[in-house]
RNA sequence: GCUCCCAUCGUCUAGUGGCCUAGGACACCGCCCUUUCACGGCGGCGACGCGGGUUCGAAUCCCGCUGGGAGUGCCA
């Protein structure tokens, strides 16, 4: 028996869309349950318009990320144009389409207030001829039913009496979507046509076409199983928008979520594998996942929810795999790839790599993306600390037992053993004399040495900067502090 | 307007007639841990939209209503 057929046949628009990769990863699951299933990337290009080589590659490599490459694709709609064109003729030939010089004003016009749907027909009996200012429209049947058999939700059936003859090639001879989609589908033997649902409307069109195709070229094609899937949604329930919501797939990549966590998170918006666990490894995912299981209700895009994994995910890392995950961020020179417009604050003259195996663990479990690291550590590469003057102004300067705290740490710092223990012991000593509790003890030595009122522990830290570094900052900012 | 889809905590979901005084996760709120911030632990708040049926028994089946959404292009 064969195995599945799937394709993801997106539009090249400037970015990934999530709702886009959350289709991709469904297909993607069943042709992976499969032991013979093919996964296909088809770009939807026929819209010349809207059209660009980088667009593609964009997709191409958002998917990689995602660690969802087809088995075969990209191919490009456009490039099937010969055998788009061929189905225009013999549907023609057969006296399924006819010539329309309608324009749209014209159509919508005599629209009015009439209660038929779309085009009323005007031209199909006008026997026009092609011209440069003629379309070519399906004359849909005018009585009957197309049932489309969904595996989500069932049997859908249409009354032909509200599909419209709908245009399959433009003034212009360019094949539109809605033939050019059934034509590729059917040469790729696609078995499962899994999208998004905004396009159940449009499928019994395609069922049509699909049988219009069976008869014309004497070659009867299965139709594939359809699956629509519900669509994301944004908190005011409607379906993600470009403009007003963040749906650029590489936007969370370059803000540093784990195409893992991603992935996961994906997999569980109209899904979810069985038992209370939901953060789960793909394989989990692709060996339970039905199509017959998915939700049929909008999912909200949630991106608290998606961080929260995300951090799961980065705790779960082995430590140098998570200081090699970090590189794009920390070592960008290094990395052949690093997020968009985000500088790091410190040169490669004073990154210190050693030094950074030190800290790794330290910000590890504190968070949530990886994009927040930088801002965490610059303190450590830095030579001149990067104050946060509100905070400095709060806990230092403004605070006179800060001051008499920050002269006796530097008296008890200069002859302390340099371990961090010590230095923990050492901080609780003096901010007691001082009739500190460590809490308040610890806060302007913090905020001298790293800048600001939270980061990693204060005394690893210390110990890993070393006590001159360490020394030179307590008095420079003790002299801030008076000057 | 018309066609179609959908309806369990704020959110993502589990639930496929009795195991449900409805489970988990995120968020939120307490408490504990604690050198800041986090992590973690414990606890709390919190849902079957409404009305009719069917049934010994409905979150689960049927109908209606209400409410959301999508589609309605010579876009995909």
């Amino acid at each position: 028996m064969k195995g599945p057929r799937v394709r993801f046949a997106p539009s090249p628009t400037g970015y990934f869309h999530v709702g886009s990769a959350r289709s991709a990863l469904f297909n993607f699951f069943v042709a992976r349950k499969a032991r013979d299933g093919v996964f296909i990337l088809r770009i939807e290009d026929t819209d010349a318009d809207r059209n660009r080589e980088e667009w593609v590659d964009g997709i191409v490599s958002a998917m990689q990320w995602l660690g969802l490459s087809p088995d075969e694709g990209p191919f490009r709609q456009s490039d099937n144009g010969p055998a788009h064109r061929e189905a225009i003729s013999q549907l023609w030939g057969a006296g399924f389409l006819y010539y329309c010089d309608c324009t749209s004003d014209l159509v919508t016009a005599r629209k009015g207030d009439n209660k038929t749907p779309g085009y009323d027909r005007f031209c199909r009996e006008r026997g026009l001829v092609a011209g440069p200012t003629t379309a070519l429209r399906f004359a849909t049947p005018t009585d009957g039913t197309t049932t489309v058999h969904d595996l989500i939700r069932g049997d859908v059936v249409f009354n032909h009496s509200v599909i419209d003859d709908f245009v399959v090639a433009k003034s212009s001879g360019a094949v539109l979507y809605a033939l050019a989609n059934v034509v590729d589908d059917r040469a790729d033997r696609i078995t499962h046509v899994i999208r998004g649902e905004e396009h159940l409307p449009n499928t019994p069109k395609q069922i049509l076409l699909w049988t219009a195709l069976d008869v014309v070229s004497g070659t009867r094609v299965d139709l594939p199983a359809y699956a629509h899937l519900p669509l994301l949604v944004n908190e005011q329930r409607k379906k993600l928008s470009k403009r007003k919501d963040p749906v650029s797939t590489e936007s969370y990549r370059d803000q540093g979520f784990l195409s893992e966590a991603f992935v996961n998170y994906l997999g569980l918006l109209g899904w979810a594998p069985s038992g209370d666990i939901e953060k789960a490894p793909l394989a989990d995912f692709i060996a339970e996942f039905r199509l017959e299981d998915v939700s049929h209700s909008p999912a909200f895009f949630d991106v608290k929810k998606l961080t929260h994994l995300n951090g799961e995910y980065i705790r779960a890392l082995a430590p140098d795999e998570f200081i090699e995950r970090l590189t794009p961020w920390v070592r960008p020179w290094a990395s052949d790839w690093s997020p968009t417009d985000r500088d790091v604050p410190w040169s490669p003259e004073q990154f210190d790599e050693a030094l950074f195996f030190l800290v790794a663990p330290l910000i590890q479990e504190r968070i949530a993306v990886l994009g927040e690291v930088p801002a965490m550590v610059d303190f450590f590469f830095l030579s001149e600390v990067p104050y946060d003057e509100a905070a400095f102004a709060k806990t230092v300067s403004g605070n006179p037992v800060a001051i008499e705290m920050l002269r006796a740490a530097i008296t008890a710092f200069d002859t302390a053993e340099w371990t961090s223990e010590n230095l923990h012991r050492v901080t609780a000593d003096v901010g007691e004399s001082l009739g500190l509790v460590l809490r308040k003890a610890q806060a302007p030595l913090r905020c001298a040495v790293t800048g600001t009122t939270v980061g990693p522990p204060l005394f690893e830290s210390l110990e890993i900067l070393g006590r001159s570094v360490t020394l030179e900052r307590l008095e420079a900012a003790l002299r801030k502090a008076l000057g």
